[in-house]
RNA sequence: GGGCUGGUAGUUCAGGGGUAGAAUGCUCCCUUGGCAUGGGAGAGGUCGGGGGUUCGAGUCCCCCCCAGUCCA
């Protein structure tokens, strides 16, 4: 490095760690690392610098020399598939094509304010002092070739923004070795500290592949990353770095909950706090204590200072996180990083319950936005959609703690939990160990009880589907469909026969499956095909019957109709998506869709469910926007001057890995990055028709529609439907719902009918019992078998009787359909003389080859219809009589 | 994306092959000058939907729907 040797640099080793770092600082014998932190209280410059302001000098100095300033990129990092957010500067430049990384610089060299999400450090934030689970990442982004620069340029600008621009005294500043390895490639690099605090990372990424199998990249990267919130902090020397970063969301939020915290008492429990660190050391809480010891504090120190500030500042993270990944397009759910945004609303929310601070959400929100409003001006307009989707995630989690607290109540009666449960409790039902603690159950919580559950989810994971054909050697594919939309006759060469029956050519009109559109259908020679999908840039053409020969010509043709429908899928896609953005809002996103000849389907991020409301509005629209007849116009763009012009809800349908967008447009309604095949103007799809709405998982809806002829075609078979209904009910279609729902009444009204018949019945026919039975000893039997009384009116009237005359044996049979139903029941009297009701149905049904069960006093069970009812008759007065000569003394 | 839990009366839930239950709320009657309360009677259920096993399914099995929850 040309600068150290300049500057007189020596290169050490860390006395402690062994790690090898530069200084100019004479006695320095521990790498920053291992020394700790000597800024808090005593910063190292002399100007007092706030967080914006900080980046205003950070960018000024860049853009004076020859840097572009870009704005950040989302924090929802939809162009990368691998990630759910963007974590780190250099991601927004990074494009995954045919599954490596490239790179892709929108300028050279640059400077960006990227915001960024990392959730693996949660339980830091707040604790440590340096911690978010969002931080404004400075990238510094250059490639090493005419109008970027290498290592010595890099680290020469950034040491000249330190000393000049910051006022940073070169003795302050140390440099630490590093190895960087990263997504497929990797090269050295450079941290830089102050004082004990490490201030930013240039990665010079160098060698594509892993250290084992490298490459020289032709064009070297130089990625510097530095956390904007660390350098507020420096030149304040705030005991944390969450005062500087917050600034009047901080007074604010202090003001209301009444903290009044000792500065200097602050000051110096963070500079040990710095070290901090909870994956990693096991015990926090003890930790804190010990700090608190060392400086001569009671432990009520810690509990009254440092636990309501890292409460705050947490609860200060966690909104600002949630502001921009809102912000952003990201929902709260239960399913992928969206269920991030879930721990950390509900952290938030826990944190401001447990100090019983009456704040407002939704205030802190709009505090950020302001705070932050020359940097990311986008806040503002934002906040209130941001604070929409946050009251649905309150309704959420105040239903969900509710259902918990009543757990947890049920839990207490039944005793003891073992940790199996505890487990269980916890996965299934969220309920922590914690909360039965608190709640008074006397457990033990399992040291790795986290862990454990963890475990539990350990699946493995399922490995991508390989490419069956290795299509490396065989030349790209002429896309002649993406040069004339209406070319359905063609020939070409035939490269490769795979399987004999994976066909490749030179040239091809057949459309590919890409994008959720289903691929076109046709003839080669002939022949069927009935598949087109791509290989990276190659297109393989499934035939059905004789596969043509190796470098043959084929004549080849697209059929048409199939193409113009699934067509008008697609573009009726695009209007439904735009339509719903309009209605719902501005979180909705494509999630994925789906276009085939019998209809598309369109995943939207939303919420919630869909009503039925919504969903008209949103046909209505959709079908609005056809009638209007707006031309569908295509663009060719580069990436960045597509991103530039229309921002990052071009990616609906999710990454693009091409440089050269195809950007369709519906006029101001619809704009989306798309390598579909569309209609000209929207009046040619005809009609929309949302066939069904549902919601597929937390935060995703589902619209299934049919356009064109193929709505038609819904509209009419429905119709037919509807008529033939009607006719079934001899009525008119448009008193359908009258009748329908007149003869539900009905029938609802009859079974309660039914019902309270059968046991007047009962009642009534006690009066009769003696010319409908038969007497027996004492005992009275009642056999019953008519075809007005099922099974339900035999229980009724039966327990009726035998409630009224104890003595009575009552037997009722029902017969369907060639198999029958056996009800007994047995009076007091009846038991008391050694009937069983279960025993004596067994006997019968078992003469049925049947069986069945049941009490004493009640008896079911079933088998064949009879040939002859009193034959079954006959068989119950015997089985009767034994009982009783067997009981008699 | 995957795992787990749950869906029974308006509400909160019990019941885990044999007549669908409790508490609460609701209606009516009694108690009172009125209210609180107390006593009594009653209404209220396609046991999320569909298939299967069984003589018989709220209960067991399979599929689906809905909700919740945890993990990556």
């Amino acid at each position: 490095m040309a600068l150290f040797e300049k500057l007189g640099f020596e290169r050490r080793q860390c006395s402690e760690c062994g790690t090898f770092f530069w200084t100019i600082s004479g006695d320095a014998k521990l790498c920053p690392s291992c020394t700790g932190y000597s800024f808090i209280g005593n910063p190292p410059t002399k100007k007092r610098v706030g967080y914006t302001e900080t980046w205003k000098i950070v960018e000024d100095f860049f853009v004076r020399n020859n840097h572009a300033s870009i704005k950040r990129y989302p924090v929802v990092s939809r162009w990368r598939p691998d990630l759910y957010f963007t974590v780190a500067s250099i991601i927004d430049f990074q494009r995954v094509e045919g599954g490596k990384v490239i790179f892709d610089f929108p300028a050279n060299p640059l400077i960006v304010p990227q915001m960024v999400l990392r959730f693996n450090d949660v339980e830091n934030v707040g604790v440590t002092g340096r911690h978010y689970t969002s931080f404004c990442m400075m990238g510094q982004q250059a490639l090493s070739n005419g109008d970027g620069y290498w290592k010595d340029k890099a680290i020469e600008l950034d040491f000249e923004l330190l000393t000049k621009e910051m006022g940073i005294p070169k003795d302050e500043i140390t440099f630490v070795e590093d190895v960087w390895l990263g997504y497929g490639a990797f090269g050295y690099s450079l941290e830089y500290y102050v004082r004990g605090l490490e201030m930013g990372n240039a990665v010079f990424t160098e060698f594509e592949g892993s250290p084992d199998d490298y490459r020289t990249m032709p064009n070297p990267v130089v990625d510097m990353g530095a956390g904007l919130e660390r350098w507020a902090w420096l030149t304040n020397g705030f005991p944390s770095s969450y005062q500087s970063t917050f600034g009047p969301v901080y007074e604010e939020i202090l003001k209301k909950s009444g903290v009044d915290p000792d500065v200097d008492a602050l000051s110096r429990y963070y500079t040990l706090a710095g070290r901090l660190d909870i994956p990693e050391t096991q015990d926090a809480s003890k930790i804190k204590y010990e700090i608190a010891s060392k400086l001569g504090m009671p432990d009520s120190f810690v509990t009254s200072q440092i636990a309501p500030l890292e409460g705050m500042f947490a609860v200060l993270d966690h909104t600002r996180t949630l502001l921009f990944a809102i912000t952003d397009g990201a929902l709260p759910s239960n399913v992928a990083g969206g269920y991030n945004l879930r721990v950390v609303y509900r952290r938030a929310k826990a944190i401001l319950d447990e100090f019983g601070w009456k704040i407002n959400v939704a205030d802190l929100m709009r505090l950020h936005a302001e705070n932050l409003r020359e940097m990311y001006p986008e806040l503002l307009e934002s906040v209130e959609s941001v604070i929409t989707v946050l009251e649905v995630e309150e309704r959420r989690y105040a239903s969900s703690k509710s259902r918990a607290i009543s757990l947890v109540e049920q839990l207490k009666r039944k005793g003891v939990p073992s940790e199996e449960d505890l487990i269980k409790l916890y996965d299934s039902e969220g309920i922590t160990p914690e909360l039965l603690k608190e709640s008074g159950l006397e457990i033990n919580i399992p040291t790795d009880f986290y862990k454990k559950v963890t475990a539990r989810h350990m699946v493995e994971r399922r490995t991508q589907e390989n490419l069956k054909f290795d299509v490396s050697d065989i030349p790209e594919t002429r896309l002649l469909y993406y040069e004339d939309q209406n070319l359905f006759d063609f020939s070409a060469t035939v490269l490769r026969v795979f399987d004999s029956r994976w066909v490749a050519l030179d040239q091809t009109a057949f459309f590919a499956r890409s994008g959720g559109q289903e691929p076109d259908h046709g003839t080669m020679n002939g022949a069927k095909v009935i598949e087109a999908v791509k290989y990276g840039n190659v297109v393989l053409h499934r035939i059905e019957g004789e596969a043509p020969r190796e470098r043959s010509s084929v004549t080849c043709h697209v059929d048409e109709r199939r193409r113009s429908i699934i067509m008008r899928h697609h573009t009726a896609t695009h209007i439904v998506n735009g339509a719903a953005k309009k209605i719902l809002g501005p979180w909705v996103w494509q999630h994925s869709a789906f276009k085939d000849v019998s209809g598309a389907r369109l995943d939207i991020t939303h919420h919630s469910p869909l009503t039925q409301e919504e969903v008209t509005k949103i046909e209505r629209l959709a079908n609005e926007v056809v009638r209007q007849n707006i031309p569908v116009t295509l663009e060719l763009l580069p990436r960045s001057e597509a991103e530039r012009r229309y921002g990052f809800t071009l990616y609906q349908g999710g990454i693009v890995p091409t440089k050269l967008l195809r950007v369709q447009r519906i006029g101001d309604f619809d704009v989306e990055a798309c390598g579909g095949t569309h209609c000209k103007r929207t009046g040619d799809i005809g009609l929309i028709k949302i066939v069904k709405a549902e919601r597929v998982q937390d935060g995703i809806d589902r619209l299934e529609f049919v356009a064109g002829e193929t709505a038609l075609a819904f509209v009419e078979e429905r119709d037919q439907t509807v008529n033939r209904l009607a006719s079934e009910f001899a009525t008119q279609p448009e008193n359908l719902v009258r009748v329908v729902s007149g003869t539900k009444v009905s029938l609802d009204t009859l079974r309660k009918m039914y019902k309270n018949l059968s046991k007047r019945f009962g009642e009534e026919l006690v009066s009769s019992l003696d010319s409908n039975s038969e007497l027996l000893d004492g005992l009275r039997l009642m056999f019953m078998s008519n075809e007005y009384l099922d099974e339900q009116a035999h229980i009724a009237v039966g327990d009726s009787i035998v409630r009224v005359r104890p003595e009575t044996v009552y037997v009722g049979v029902v017969t369907t359909n060639g198999r029958c139903r056996v009800i007994v029941f047995a009076g007091e009297a009846a038991i008391s003389r050694g009937i069983m009701a279960s025993e004596l149905v067994k006997s019968v049904t078992g003469y049925l080859k049947g069986s069945g069960g049941g009490s004493s006093r009640l008896g079911q069970g079933g088998g064949d219809a009879p040939d002859n009812i009193d034959t079954l008759k006959d068989l119950v007065l015997k089985q009767l009589k034994s009982v009783l000569k067997a009981a008699s003394p």
